[in-house]
DNA sequence: GAGATATTTAGGCAAATATCTAAATACTCA
DNA sequence: TGAGTATTTAGATATTTGCCTAAATATCTC
C-alpha cells in the first residue's frame, strides 16, 4: 500500500498510467511523451513496476509495459472504507 | 489532484485520516497517537487541510479535526477511470 | 563480430520533504 | 494581568526524490 502510494503521487507516473490505459506500449514510446531523459522515465516505470501498477514484458530488444489495475481495487476498497459514515 | 496524492503519499497521513474516521479529534489528541513531536503532526495536518481532506474548527483553545470525504469521490473517479478496458 | 538501437544501471546534484527545537500566538482561568 | 495549556510558525538539518549524464547491457542487422 505504501509503495502504492509513493508511486501514485508523482504526476509523471500518472500520466504513463493514463497512456498504458489505452493499449501497451514500449518503454521508449512512453518516454518520447515526456520532456525527460529515457533513463528517468526507465525509473518512473521502475517505481510504477514495485507498486505492481504495470508489467513489463521484453519482446526482442523492445520491453513493452502493461497497466496492472488489480492493485487498484485494494485502494478503492480503503478509499471507501474512509467514507464510511461513523454510526451516530 | 496533485495535492490529494501528496497528501495520502504519507503513511502517518493517512493514519490520521483513518483516526477521524471515527469522530473529530483535536490536534493535541491526534499528535497524542504518534511518536512525534506537535509542530510535526500540526504540518501534517496543514497538508491535509491543503487537499482539502480534513477541516478545522476552533473550539476556545482546542482547534477540532474533521475528515472531509468529499474529494475523494473525485480520486475514485479517477481510479475507476483507468480500470476501464480499452474497446477491442 | 561491428555498428546501431532500446533500455537499464550507476553516480551525482538540486529541490522537496519530514522531522526536530525554540519561539510565537491564542485562549482559559484565577 | 499573569501563569498555564494548546497549537502553530520559524528556522535548521537529514533524508528522499526526481532529474541529469555517462556507461553498461541486450538485441538486431549487416
Amino acid at each position: 500500500m505504501d509503495k502504492l502510494f509513493k508511486a501514485l503521487k508523482d504526476p509523471s507516473r500518472r500520466q504513463i498510467l493514463e497512456m498504458l490505459k489505452s493499449g501497451d506500449l514500449t518503454a521508449g514510446e512512453i518516454a518520447s511523451a515526456f520532456d525527460m531523459q529515457k533513463p528517468s522515465i526507465s525509473h518512473h516505470l521502475d517505481l510504477l513496476r514495485q507498486a505492481d501498477l504495470v508489467s513489463s514484458q521484453k519482446k526482442g530488444q523492445y520491453v513493452y509495459y502493461s497497466i496492472n489495475t488489480s492493485v487498484l481495487d485494494d485502494l478503492i476498497t480503503w478509499i471507501m472504507d474512509l467514507q464510511q459514515q461513523p454510526e451516530s
